[in-house]
DNA sequence: CAGATCGTTTGTGTAGCGCCAACCATTTAT
DNA sequence: ATAAATGGTTGGCGCTACACAAACGATCTG
């Protein structure tokens, strides 16, 4: 906006009009936490925790995706993987099949069961977003929703090609 | 700039929108915590852990605070902010000062160097954010740390005030 | 004075998760 | 065909972030 105009005029001694460089990652971070803290409570009577509702979630955009392919997305280590879904498959929320193609895979999908156990989840959810969404309006919570929605459908992003993406940090 | 998705047809009657109702927790819980896994090695030259960006963040906008307003805002035990709080002052970010009206109460705020070090901090955040926001445009950007500045500065809502909001769960 | 409150220290416990190593079953490369 | 790589699984180790409790000093308040 502004920078434009920090060629012209000599500039004395203005040291550099503050960056306004503001970042959502804290607030990302900040209201993460208090929408989780809680959540657990009105997940617990559901036999669900935080995490087991990201994971269906994903599940639910990304049906019959490898475990591999989930560890990724959820950027957490595959053994624990491993953990996540037996928690989900032991309540019949998820089914592992092993893929037609490559039978060392486990193709990963709802069931029925666990779409309808999501939508319970997420109505339970509704009040738990009402206390910490508080200071949004209806339309304001939609617009966030739709915003985490694409920003968390993107591709994972490997390293290789990350590389090249941008020019420098130089702010 | 704002908005249009959800325009409201008429909708005749219809039998309740039935599942659609989809939550944003689990997607602030993702998304928090790909940005938090990318921001930390950023963060490390720094000195700096994720949690004490949202703590230093915290602190710019409300300056002055008691101890236990913090931990009220960031929602941990009264304990950990000791410790948080010594990390900062440990390098001089931060400030405890006795308060004048009750010297039991230490005054947190942000010193000049805490300031610039968040103005450092945040610009090199702009790199995990790239990588995690890839999917969303400047606007979009923009728009979403509005919305998560907006939602995070409310009140932290003590149970007392929140029990007549909502009617209840009826879903 | 007594009791409550703020901050601090210390200690204990738990959950989440990365990481390493070993092990199948299977696929791919030589 | 034999070897190497890959997907999933199990088990174990260890670290970090916390919550929670207890006890203490300083201070405010009834």
């Amino acid at each position: 906006m502004f920078r434009a105009l920090r060629k012209l005029g000599h500039m004395p001694a203005l040291p550099v009009e503050e960056s306004e460089q503001h970042r959502s990652g804290p607030l990302l971070d900040h209201l993460a936490r208090r929408m989780r803290l809680r959540s657990e409570s009105v997940l617990a009577p559901l036999g669900l925790r935080p995490r087991h509702l990201v994971a269906l979630t994903v599940l639910r955009d990304s049906d019959g995706i490898s475990q591999q392919g989930l560890a990724s997305t959820l950027q957490i280590d595959g053994t624990n993987v491993v953990g996540l879904l037996n928690d989900l498959e032991a309540e019949g929320l998820v089914e592992r099949r092993r893929s037609p193609e490559d039978r060392r895979r486990h193709v990963v999908s709802l069931t029925a069961a666990g779409a309808k156990r999501l939508r319970e989840a997420e109505c339970a959810l509704a009040v738990a977003e009402d206390e910490v969404l508080g200071a949004l309006g209806p339309g304001e919570r939609d617009t966030l929703y739709e915003l985490l929605r694409r920003a968390t459908s993107g591709r994972p992003m490997s390293c290789v090609e990350a590389s090249g993406d941008e020019p420098d940090p130089i702010c």
